[in-house]
DNA sequence: TATGAATGAGCATTCATTCAT
DNA sequence: AATGAATGAATGCTCATTCAT
């Protein structure tokens, strides 16, 4: 009896990562190739089978896009939320919201490019409307940052936060798309180099 | 003069007028949708034909991304040219070089959403090799830009120019995804905000 | 009036000449390309114009073919019927008949190319059911002719005159594919090599 | 040896049984129909299965018809090989050859009917290349054997060899759209019949 | 007479999915 | 757990045909 739970713990357990293994197999060829250009064949094949024994581990292809992608939002929303919850003042939370992003570039990065990608495609599938609801609470976390920070004097007045909004929210998560772990700059740097950029622009005062 | 002539001429014009008119819902149905995920049929379909009926006018569905790609590209180029060509100091080059960049969006929003989207996949097929000629040129331009800034005191010293490219590499382009021709602000506007934002940053001094 | 009679007159007249060129066009490129991978287009491209005009001048793609194998075979069974007509002797029946057979090539080779390679596919369409009406009488009257010749002492006695039948039917028809009307031979010294193999062997004796 | 072994070796054999099944059933239905008129819908209903179902087990209709093709040719010529080699005299090597023909019509009878029918359309297409190939070696094969027979005195002077191999080359595969296995004669019959028209004639002498 | 634009059925092919083994 | 064979809907594309001009 007891070898017997075991084995169906040990099984239990080689089971969900063996499921974690393929979700970051599909991951990274989903954001390769493109969702919709990606077959199930040339997932399986990554992953070292056939294409109709994904089928056992999943029910389809949707769902495997859907556990990748719902996986990544509740992690970043965790760590936004940790963020926002520790009483920093605006140009800190600022900073912190934008190192936040790039760390989950580092821990994230196929899943961000399929965020990135296929958002507004997926987005339309009731399936995939949280992709939308993230969204909305992200453009409402930025724009309640930025315009407090008009508010509180840390940005400049005059600032149309509108549009600062968009192209904060497209800058960070394109980063995904080049982004490498082994790459010259570390997560931290690069997040860096963007605040600067950003915050006191590229030009000499 | 003859009438025959001027019947020739009038209907290779209507000719040509269609051909846009189909171009343009084209583009903008592959821009929605995405090109891949796009079948010929929805083409049709917006352009109020059958299926069919499009390559009537167009030999497939490449060749009409080739046309709606390679038209927008040289319009771009153009453009840029010019700029480079003007004997400009650095800032003004860099000034006008975005302010153009959002002009392009303004009259190909559409090409510019799938140049945006597709080029990294469709560039694997070498009728569409021209796309990252253009994308090899167009770092380079940015670079020369932005490493003259650097040595001239235009720019910061300490400046990582590979990052920096590649941020304004994908924001320009990725305001295509939202731009309207009808919204809040010009494209002029736009890039006004986009210039302070990047050379002065967003920071109160 | 007179001139308008003799305008209609003529007109008529042309009117009967395109039709003829246009099939004698149309027959070329069937029997180059075959009938089924022969499109509408390329017809009237070789004859000058667009797809839709041949449908001024035809109902369809299959009354062309209709027209063009019609009239072949009227032209060839009068030229046989004029042989089983004439009274002579086996030997001589047979050698016109084969004679007849390859000017028949020389007159209508397109019509004969066409006739070898589409009757069976056409055959099965109620319409070209005097394909296959032809093709019987064709083996009734050269089985007749064999058979005749086998009890009067012309041709060998155990014959297979059902087989040789078979080779007779194929090898006439199937020069069509071959013959060139300013090749080295005239269709009747072909005919006679033909006769000389097929009634005295290639063997020396 | 090992259970394993036997597995695999009997999954490949019955892999291997199954498109030779299907190849043989495909090679029926384009003999019947035509290369080209032959939907792939009905090759796959002729195998009790749907249309896209034969694409798990061949790459494309063409590819279909290559390995029909190809491995009739292949074939074709070890038989011919054989005859060639066998340092026979020209009277033996021409029976022989024709026997051979004749025996392969047996064997590969839709096969032959394909390339008697389409080599001159697929021919044009770079992968049947060898088909072209195929036709070039067997007219360089039969021109030989006359011209030696004509020197040798085996064949008839003043015979027109170019014309006589035109006629064997065509009545030999002709035979293939009539020829029964289950028929009144056997492959070895019709070639004694045909050897003795071809080479006495059927003229009494 | 002929053109140019469109139709709509049909084709080869792809691919997510199923299921017996 | 995984395989291999099959399904069936959908896709890009072709082509005979129609018809207003």
């Amino acid at each position: 009896m007891s070898p017997r739970r075991r084995d169906s713990e040990s099984t239990t357990t080689a089971r969900a990562e063996r499921r974690a293994e393929l979700l970051g197999t599909a991951a990274e060829v989903f954001a390769a190739r493109g969702y919709a250009a990606t077959t199930v064949r040339e997932v399986a094949e990554a992953a070292g089978m056939l294409g109709g024994s994904l089928y056992y581990h999943f029910d389809s292809k949707e769902s495997i896009a859907d556990e990748i992608l719902s996986s990544f939002l509740t992690d970043l929303w965790a760590a936004y939320d940790r963020v926002l919850d520790a009483g920093l003042d605006t140009r800190d939370t600022f900073q912190e919201l934008i190192i936040e992003s790039f760390r989950m570039i580092d821990r994230h990065r196929p899943a961000v490019v399929i965020y990135q990608n296929e958002s507004k495609h997926l987005g339309t599938n009731p399936r995939f409307a949280y992709l939308l609801d993230s969204q909305r609470r992200f453009r409402e976390m930025w724009l309640a940052v930025l315009d407090r920070g008009v508010l509180d004097g840390t940005f400049r007045v005059g600032l149309d936060t509108g549009l600062i909004y968009r192209f904060l929210r497209d800058t960070v998560w394109v980063a995904a798309g080049w982004y490498r772990r082994d790459g010259r700059l570390s997560a931290d740097e690069i997040a860096g180099q963007y605040l600067t950029m950003i915050l006191d622009g590229i030009q000499t005062t």
